[in-house]
DNA sequence: CTCAGAATGATAATCGTTGTCAACTCGGTG
DNA sequence: CACCGAGTTGACAACGATTATCATTCTGAG
C-alpha cells in the first residue's frame, strides 16, 4: 500500500513555513509566523501558512495549542508524546515527559469505562529569569 | 472590611444564566446557553450571557475550557481544583481529581526553576455507552 | 515539452467574541 | 412613595482569527 505519507506535494512555501518553525524555540501564532516570513523576504500567503500548519499538525510534525483567548499557536517539537512547561512572561518553553501522568490518565479513564483516550496537559508558570529580572530595564 | 466579592449587582438575567448552567451536566458554549435561555422563554441578550459567564468564570464559579476549534465552553463545577474526563462523542463529563498529577506538575516546574505554577489537564475519550452503540446507523 | 492535478494567494465570508452606548433597573434616600 | 445615581442590559457594530472560494501558478511524471 502507499506509504502513510499524507504529506502534500513539497513546495517552497511549505519549506519556508517549516524552516521558520524550526528556528523558533517557542510557540507562535499563525499570523506571527506569517509576519516573520514576510520580514525574511519570503512571499507566502496567509492562507498558505494556515494550510501548511494544519498539514504539519495533522502529520504530527508540530504541536498545536490554544492560548487563553482562543488563538492557535504552533511549535516544532520532538516527536512522540510530551507536554509543555511554558513561561507566561517570556514564552520560554520546555518539553517535559511524565510517564506517571500518562499512566494515571489511562487508569482514570478506564475506571470510568472510557476508551480511545487522549489528553492535553500544559503547565504555565514564571521561569527563574523572569521571576528574578522582572524589573529589568 | 469589604468582602472580596467582585460580584455584580444581582439581576434576573444573571440568575437565568446561572440556572441554565446548573441544569446542564455537560460543557456548553455561550451561544448554546443563549439559545436554551430563549427556548425557556427567558429574554436575555447574547452579550449579557457572555458577560455573566465571564463574571462567573472570574469568580471561579464555573469552569471554562476551549474546544479544539477555539470555542469557549462553560460548565458549573464543584469548587476546588479538578480536571475533566469528557466523552468526545456524547459530551458526557466526569470530574476527576489527581493529587499525583498536581504533585508531579509542581515538581517538574520547580526542577526547571518555574514559580507561580498553574496547569490545565483535560482527558478526552469515548465513554462506554458511545463505544458500544457507535455502530448505530 | 506537455499535461493533469495539486498548491497557491488575494479576497470574501464566517464565526465567536468584545466594544459601544442609549435605555433601563436596582436599591437606597429624602 | 417618588427620585437618583450607578451598575446592567441589549441591539448592533466592530474586531480578529480562521476558513472557503476560485482563478492562476507550479510540480512532477510521461
Amino acid at each position: 500500500m502507499t506509504t502513510g505519507r499524507a504529506s502534500r506535494r513539497p513546495t517552497r512555501q511549505q519549506q519556508a513555513v517549516a524552516d521558520i518553525l524550526g528556528q523558533s524555540a517557542d510557540f507562535a501564532s499563525a499570523q506571527a509566523l506569517h509576519g516573520r516570513l514576510r520580514e525574511a523576504g519570503e512571499t507566502v500567503g496567509l492562507a498558505t501558512v494556515y494550510r501548511a500548519l494544519q498539514a504539519m499538525a495533522d502529520a504530527g510534525q508540530v504541536d498545536v495549542l490554544r492560548t487563553d483567548d482562543g488563538e492557535a499557536v504552533y511549535r516544532a517539537c520532538e516527536p512522540g508524546h510530551h507536554h509543555h512547561l511554558v513561561c507566561r512572561t517570556c514564552g520560554r518553553t520546555v518539553e517535559v515527559e511524565g510517564p506517571a501522568v500518562e499512566t494515571w490518565t489511562d487508569r482514570v479513564a478506564a475506571e470510568h469505562g472510557f476508551i480511545d483516550v487522549t489528553h492535553t496537559l500544559e503547565i504555565f508558570g514564571t521561569c527563574a529569569d523572569c521571576a528574578r529580572g522582572a524589573s529589568a530595564s
